[in-house]
DNA sequence: GATGAATGAGCGTTCATTCAT
DNA sequence: GATGAATGAACGCTCATTCAT
């Protein structure tokens, strides 16, 4: 039981810290993240940010994994559109303002290379979730009449990437206004649907 | 003439210094160029090396200077096809050979928000050199009647912005094989002009 | 208490530090105090200092403080003397032995255009606290009669800059008698004074 | 005569150099002061200087000599004045202003430690030039009776240092209003003069 | 006489990490 | 469990001076 209320306050620390850390990125980007920075802003010392992860490294593992969680979220946040087209649409804006309020984490996970975070990123040779699901959309949306027969896979992974690169763009030229991303992805999923749409 | 030999000698060493660093760059990350590790490379004292870059900064600007140029020469490059739309296929897959030759470079000059470079490699706001010339290349599709009519300058974004998410996951996931990446350029290109094809 | 008394050790590291400094200017100059020979000294590492001062300029500041607390404690002890004149020149004599003792960190200090240092040294626009000392002191030899009427405030601003110009010159010369010191002072005072003595 | 000739190009280039230093100084502090910098702002390159100066020790010296010249003159042009004591304050005021033009060169060569330039600094053991004027001054003042009798020698080197002292204190606190220096030297020398004024 | 590339030594500073308490 | 002093290794950069050309 003391065993178990433990364990709830160290994930409660851990939360702390993974917050501060978050606050850090945001304000002075990843390379103002340093432990020094962290422990003072949580009132700790450096030392003590060891014990509950192990590296800097572990630290920064851990907001990956929380922000592809919150990526993971909008994109599967339920929907209520007239089409699957307008569905996509949708659940891509979700998806990318999700990313932009988090610029310097979205990159770094995304370029990642460790296998951890490639295992969840990589979408060429394997599926992301978010990928798996963005296939299902564009097959009920042919049962349902909506879109022509096509390669759905191929054609999800090229929705992915193509967003993808819509996404780091916003990021890197700092666009911020939501009405433009939207335009911005509805043209680039219109493009792309364009030759399948009934 | 002496005067010009000096010259010479100067961009000589200069040349050094870059392949030097993009030496170490590509066996240690960008975070692994180091003024000291540079001048150790070309056996200099790291003094020396602000005898040919005045900060760190001037030498990395050369080094993506550099790489900006043997992106812009490889997607301008003469092919020969037999189609507009292969032709188009040729140049972006020779432009991500090229970008693959220089991964972390590629990623700091297009991620990069210094002005300088962003003036370069935006896309959403103004449009780059290999982005205008893109659009003439789907204009002269049209008028030689293998586009339908269509929005070339937002199909041309589109495309740009597609390729360009291809790229980075390709760097990303360490994809090497040409075949691989000839055959993705293809789909994914393929879906974008799929609509507008006649 | 734990903390108190961690409190004290911290001091009483940078009490080493800052001694460690007076002995480096004392036997290099200022130019001569760097962190790192600060470090070499105490045994510790060059960036161990920073736990204790902020800059370069922090631990210098410390030690600028230090070294007027000393001429301010060495100006306002008290003197039994005969008479006001022979207490004016018994204050100044000690204030410029101390002032030898530390003959560089009082060029330093009393050089300083640095706001922070020139708010405590400042004389011709405010006045100092050992200013305001010494009008005091005239003014009382004038209520005992031992003066004569005149403008006090000028006055002691002219014995304050005439002892300040006999003290530079005392350091710059390298004149460490004592009973030369004396004398010279009582020279410099003797002259100001001789005009409104009784 | 080619020798002659030689030793004129010397002489000239030695002056522009040392004219771009006394810029340097002028402009950014005594530690601007680099080699680098003199060689640039004449055109030459940083060995080139070495053929005119053997140290930047030695170019130092040359700026101290050419400095101290220009003290020296300002204190022995001639002044038209009712009284000795006008004359005295006017000679004081016209060198104050003068070292004012150089005020970290006048700092640099007042404080040197240097024997050479101490020899003609030195002011307690020895007599600068200016302080036996300063004497001929009083003492002719005294024999046309505008003064009492006196130790002459002694008030001089109190006159002496005490306007040394008000030329660091003015160039400290940066106060450069003529009309506010003049009152400062008429207050200073007639306390001092006060007590032998007939 | 001038060049200017190069050295060598140094500077202030930052940071992830360790470990005795 | 937390402390926080200390390390050790690195960083970008500056400068007086030398010397082959």
């Amino acid at each position: 039981m003391r065993q178990k209320m433990t364990e709830d306050a160290r994930a409660s620390v851990k939360g702390k810290i993974l917050d501060a850390s978050k606050a850090i990125i945001r304000n002075k980007g990843l390379e103002g993240l340093s432990i020094r920075a962290v422990a003072k802003s949580v009132g700790f010392t450096p030392g003590s940010i060891y014990q509950y992860f192990d590296h800097k490294e572990a630290l920064l593992f851990a907001l990956l994994e929380e922000g592809y969680q919150i990526l993971l979220d909008a994109a599967l946040e339920d929907i209520k559109t007239e089409s699957f087209e307008m569905m996509i649409i949708g659940k891509f804006t979700n998806y990318i303002k999700a990313a932009l309020t988090m610029p310097d984490l979205y990159q770094t996970m995304m370029m990642s290379q460790h296998p951890v975070v490639l295992n969840k990123t990589e979408v060429l040779r394997k599926e992301t979730k978010a990928l798996v699901y963005l296939n299902q959309l564009l097959e009920k949306g042919y049962e349902q009449d909506e879109f022509n027969d096509a390669d759905f896979k191929a054609l999800g992974k090229a929705l992915w990437i193509s967003h993808y690169g819509l996404t780091l763009r916003l990021i890197t030229e700092q666009i911020k206004d939501e009405a433009v991303i939207e335009e911005l992805v509805k043209e680039q999923v219109g493009f792309l649907l364009k030759g399948i749409r009934n």
